[in-house]
DNA sequence: CCAGACGTTGTT
DNA sequence: GTCTGG
DNA sequence: CCAGACGTTGTT
DNA sequence: GTCTGG
């Protein structure tokens, strides 16, 4: 809010030293344009210059700021941004569909130490017709079936525990369309101060391959007629060893929770939900990594290796 | 009935 | 698609 | 999750 | 600040 208030005033200022436009008639002009968006209102102050002058449009642009200006939350020590939208998974196809007990061909895809929103990553699925469990490739991002802007994908890469039973986003992914994650660990940004954060590794105390659990849904794109599947991941209260470095953390699925939760066993909405609980802290570790984690580029064995700097 | 929303993270 | 609000 | 972009016009 | 892309 302080923030528009700002720009207008600095557009404001910006109008009258170039244009020479009487004050009362830029301001209502701004206002006219109102909008909560930061470009409109650059925009609007081009269509008034563009109104008044009848000289080159580019020597009277007036462009938005380098910084935004907008002044630093104070620090929040002890809790930062950060959970679920980074993870590894870096065990081989084979060893997953072992672990798994994954069946038919599996794809092909290389060790990743940085996977991130909107790629494509392995997902295991129960085929109720064959009775087996497949490992496929969805893109991370949950699409619903009904969505007409697919560019939501970038907003849905997680589910609230809380809510996904009755959110008209996830309810029938929840439903009928529940599916694995398999990971070798998952990072956290820790807040340090306002501008500084820490990225850890949160996974297994024996280092040993693990599952979140998600939901898929598949959605028609229009331009192609093609169906594509994409998935979320469920988050929920963090664990012991979670909560030090964020008050959320995913939900993860202990191996004799796999058949309910991929809808081979009947299970009720209620114990689905009882699923979703904070995985034991006792079987967990985290340790601080490289902040090149942060960059969705990067993507080397080395960021999930330990940071001993920090 | 139709229109419109449907989500996550984080912040103060 | 499904639900709520008007 | 973090990183990075983010608008417009008309004339030459 | 808000939004998209990875």
């Amino acid at each position: 809010m302080g923030w528009r208030v700002d720009v207008v005033s600095k557009l404001t200022a910006e109008l009258l030293r170039r244009s020479g436009v009487p004050e009362e008639k830029v301001r209502a002009l701004l206002q006219a344009f109102g909008g909560s968006a930061m470009m409109p209102l650059y925009s609007a102050a081009n269509e008034i210059i563009r109104d008044m002058r009848g000289q080159p449009f580019a020597e009277f642009r007036i462009g938005p700021p380098r910084n935004f200006g907008v002044e630093a939350a104070p620090a929040n020590l002890g809790y930062g941004p950060g959970m679920c939208g980074r993870y590894t998974i870096h065990s081989s196809p084979s060893l997953i569909a072992e672990r798994f007990g994954v069946t038919g061909s599996l794809p092909n895809f290389e060790p990743r130490y940085n996977a991130a929103p909107l790629q494509q990553l392995p997902v295991i699925r129960f085929n109720s017709e064959t009775k087996e469990r497949r490992l496929d490739l969805l893109r991370w991002g949950l699409v619903p079936s009904w969505a007409k802007d697919p560019t939501i994908d970038s907003r849905m890469i997680n589910a609230r525990q809380e809510t996904v039973r009755t959110s008209g986003a996830f309810k029938t992914a929840f439903a009928k369309r529940r599916c694995l994650v398999p990971t070798d660990a998952f990072y956290e940004w820790k807040k340090l101060d306002a501008k500084t954060k820490q990225p850890y590794a949160i996974a297994m105390a024996d280092q040993s391959l693990f599952a979140f659990a998600g939901l898929w849904e598949g959605w028609k794109n229009p331009a192609t007629q093609l169906w594509e599947h994409t998935y979320t991941i469920i988050t929920g209260e963090p664990n012991a060893v979670a909560a030090p470095i964020h008050d959320r953390m995913p939900a993860i699925l202990p191996p004799d929770a796999w058949g309910q939760w991929l809808g081979e066993e009947e299970a009720s909405p209620d114990e689905l939900a009882a699923l979703l609980k904070p995985y034991p802290a006792e079987a967990m570790t985290a340790w601080p990594v490289h902040r090149d984690v942060g960059n969705v580029r990067n993507d080397r064995p080395d960021l999930i290796e330990r940071l001993n700097s920090a």
